[in-house]
DNA sequence: CGTCCTTTTGAACATTGTCAAACACTGTGG
DNA sequence: CCACAGTGTTTGACAATGTTCAAAAGGACG
């Protein structure tokens, strides 16, 4: 593992208040890697032997089921994936790959446990990530279960143009077939979508979306803070 | 907190490994009550004052947005509910309501942080019970968004049968409507996808379900352990 | 300029939801 | 014990939603 790649890794909330001495062990058996786009990182089903972080690029997590695929994250950096299977050494039960170039480092699983046993610091770190995640999913089933296609983008548009700064225009950070498939929908069924959504004033060009009437779209999206926020 | 009750908890994994003493200074501050069916016992939106462990009875954990509702899942004893909004100091995410008469256990909230950082044992027992949820809320996304509602029913049945023993008849531990709500369908619907198994050879007397070909019924339903086995 | 891939569109189809009514089951009170 | 109310379940007709397939249109890139 290259000195220049700690710092990056140190300054993740995982990372950042455990002692020195526990980072070093921890990073002894890590390495980092540059991938190109496109890459299969982890395939679900199998042990989970490493952890895994994105310091740069993207990574999209998904899953299959007889012959079916669906899109259930995307990865950002700086941020780590799979932690749960790393906790419970289970396997995967998402596959990853690149969506661009990535630099991707790796962390020895049973490190990640050993380490999580003798650093407390670390210990509520882990534990404070993964109840994020696990309260994500929640909010993402509660979304499925809860709301229809369009309901779904609606939000999925207010979501993207608070995290873009709040402007009125936007660009929507991922492909639209991939949209579609985050969202549990159809790439047809997403075309037709934003279409329905020219009524509440939802404008789209190629990746630009413009939203001129904020308070129609809103009234229509009814979005609520424990469904679409990212943070609590 | 009644003496008659402390083996119960003391026995779940969660506070199994743990010393003595912080297993006493937890339960100094909780106590145990007793709640006829169908009392809400935690609103979503509301800040996580305390850990909820369900001794006997069950506890239905459900979600409602714009009017409509939908089932998340059943707590059925010995377990904990609500662990990641009590880690995180955050609003639930999800309402309980008892389903039947229960014995709930309550601990306060900030003595779980407490004392998860002093006691390493329930430290790691937190983390792995967290684990275990987060990846069961994955499943149940991939169970959503890879599957047909008939398909949702087909792996529910087998889930169930194989719960009860494995024999080809078992009973359904749930109201239908509740089922629908937790395979994510109308009980309409879900009446009719009784109906479309039988074809599979699925019977259904009131709560009494009879699969008369397994093969046929596997075949269709295509069961996956990274979807369908609750331990891994 | 072609080629490849994504996106959009149209039409047919399948699935699921809605509404209304009938039916079944349970427990109550006469 | 039976009538009855209340609730859950089933059925049918219909509407809304979503998918599939095929084809056209648009973009990116050599």
């Amino acid at each position: 593992m290259p000195e220049s790649d700690l710092p990056d890794i140190r300054g993740l909330h995982l990372f950042e208040e455990m002692s020195d001495e526990h980072f070093r062990a921890l990073m002894r058996g890590s390495y980092v890697q540059n991938f190109p786009p496109q890459i299969e990182l982890i395939e679900e089903g199998d042990p989970s032997d490493f952890l895994h972080i994105v310091l740069s690029g993207s990574v999209e997590l998904f899953s299959s089921w007889n012959g079916r695929e669906t899109s259930m994250a995307t990865v950002r950096p700086v941020s780590t994936f799979i932690l749960a299977a790393t906790i419970k050494d289970a396997p995967y039960l998402m596959s990853g790959r690149t969506l661009e170039k990535s630099r991707i480092a790796l962390i020895p699983s049973q490190d990640v446990r050993a380490v999580f046993d003798i650093d407390a610091k670390f210990a509520r770190a882990i534990v404070t990530e993964l109840a994020q995640c696990y309260r994500s999913v929640v909010k993402n089933t509660k979304d499925l279960k809860l709301r229809t296609s369009l309901e779904r983008l609606s939000n999925f548009l207010l979501r993207q143009q608070k995290y873009s700064g709040g402007g009125a225009e936007f660009d929507l950070p991922l492909e639209k077939r991939r949209l579609a498939s985050v969202l549990g929908m159809t790439p047809e069924n997403l075309s037709r979508a934003f279409k329905a959504l020219q009524s509440y004033g939802v404008k789209v060009t190629g990746n630009r979306v413009a939203i001129s009437d904020q308070k129609d779209l809103e009234r229509f999206a009814k979005p609520s803070p424990l469904i679409d926020d990212y943070s609590t």
